[in-house]
DNA sequence: CCTTGAACCTACAGCTACGTTAGGTTGTAT
DNA sequence: ATACAACCTAACGTAGCTGTAGGTTCAAGG
């Protein structure tokens, strides 16, 4: 017959526990086995691993040591053990939820910057923090926006995305290197022009009149939405740089019709 | 003009951190404003926003303080960076397959314990380290048996596996119930029959006398799997029980052929 | 019997990313 | 002048451990 007791360093290695965290959850009152009387030595029966298994399967769901430590006293597990399991489901979920965000943030992050190099650290923080709250950033432009506008921007493909995202970048970039130059410079037209593509692949033009609405609204409105947006995403250029950018797209958008870049990215 | 600079608590509101965590990361030197020289009231910038910015950004995206400490001194984001970025996506990956193991042991967990009502704890503990431990199972399992055997075993919808278990849960508590009884108690007899007609649900003919060959292995091998299933899954009897229900099989396998059992199931 | 080394003990400090509280100062409105 | 909000520093508390120091116990070898 084997042997029914063990000691610290066994249990470690049968469980893969630390001896630290054995003596932490002896600590704690969570698992207190036998000591030796003279030795003090901890002495571990099977039903110390017992309880040790039970402490490490509820951790693994997700319970807090404390919650474990009223769970063990009670022999049973009853109905309203159930709450428990579905509050902590609850709250797995949104982890979940959290988490996949956060990756498919990563992973768009990682394809945006392995395909235009280095990127200017503002910028870079601009798009993921705009991948990072997207659905925020939904729901709030429904509060403002016709509702099929808002699908059709947020529902498009990841390639879509990615394209919409290598654009924001260039854009950015090229707005910095050219900020202050006049509105009629070569270089600065081009920008505009590929920037008005580059929506133009994500809206058609009613969605886009829709949106170039924005504008028209008063000073008092458009600052609201301003500082909202900015609680979720910040603005990658300086203050000078968006006055500059604002002044120039002014006297584009006097001088060219808007369709005329939508036909002709189609 | 809009003012440039911001109190504490301007900055908090804006942004939804708590005053207490701005000082923090002053302290830390992730992000430290300027101060007013004889109030020392923390001033902060449109630069310091960003900064900010950058560091909620980073944080969601699961690096540690530490890090981003780092990551804020470089002014551009680099091919270093997609390092960082493949590393924390596998760590969220890895954390992520946690929780969906833990969501689906909750949520079977729960369906057990509706239709079974009160559980033992060392049954349902049992059951639940079982099927939070089944990939672990699984892999364990192909070293010692036939890959199609053990394909069939884990193959089986989510209905079998609940059905399963919920067999399970009768057995343990009939095993604890009648532990103690004669071998031929009619009570015993029938609580095996039922659970042999529960494996057969699970496994066809072929497949349970693979199985049952592990019962012919030598003392030391069997000792060993023994030693190696307990690491993940708990006996959920005590040793009395278990070697009342090692010699009731025995003598109840002698006396009948196992085919009975299936065939009468399917 | 003595020594060596592994295994064990207690006790305290440290980690992350803050929250909480206390006690004091500054800024602003009445 | 006084109230009161907003701010400051400093220190302790939290969860779930890990690490380290300094000392004891146990088993084996010489």
């Amino acid at each position: 017959m084997a042997k029914e007791t063990y000691s610290i360093g066994e249990i470690s290695k049968k469980t893969g526990v630390s001896i630290r965290t054995l003596h932490f959850y002896d600590e704690k009152g969570l698992l207190q086995p036998e000591k030796h009387p003279t030795s003090g030595h901890r002495i571990y029966s099977e039903e110390d691993i017992k309880t040790l298994h039970q402490i490490m399967t509820l951790k693994f769901l997700g319970f807090s040591l404390d919650k474990i430590g009223g769970m063990l006293k009670e022999r049973n597990f009853h109905m309203g053990l159930i709450d428990s399991l579905r509050m902590q489901a609850k709250k797995l979920e949104e982890d979940k939820e959290r988490i996949e965000i956060a990756l498919a943030t990563i992973k768009r992050t990682i394809a945006l910057l392995e395909s235009e190099g280095e990127v200017d650290s503002n910028i870079l923080m601009s798009i993921i923090s705009s991948m990072q709250t997207e659905k925020e950033q939904r729901e709030w432009a429904e509060k403002y926006f016709d509702k099929n506008v808002v699908e059709q921007i947020f529902e498009i493909s990841e390639e879509e995305k990615l394209e919409w995202e290598k654009a924001s970048v260039k854009f950015y970039k090229q707005v910095k290197s050219l900020a202050g130059r006049p509105a009629d410079d070569a270089d600065v037209q081009h920008m505009l022009r590929e920037f008005f593509s580059a929506i133009a692949v994500v809206l058609d033009t009613e969605s886009l009149r829709e949106f170039v609405k924005v504008g028209n609204l008063t000073e008092e409105d458009s600052r609201k939405i301003e500082e909202e947006i900015d609680r979720f995403v910040p603005n990658p250029l300086t203050k000078e740089e968006t006055e500059w950018l604002e002044q120039v797209m002014d006297s584009f958008l006097e001088k060219y019709d808007i369709n005329e870049f939508l036909s002709k990215s189609k």
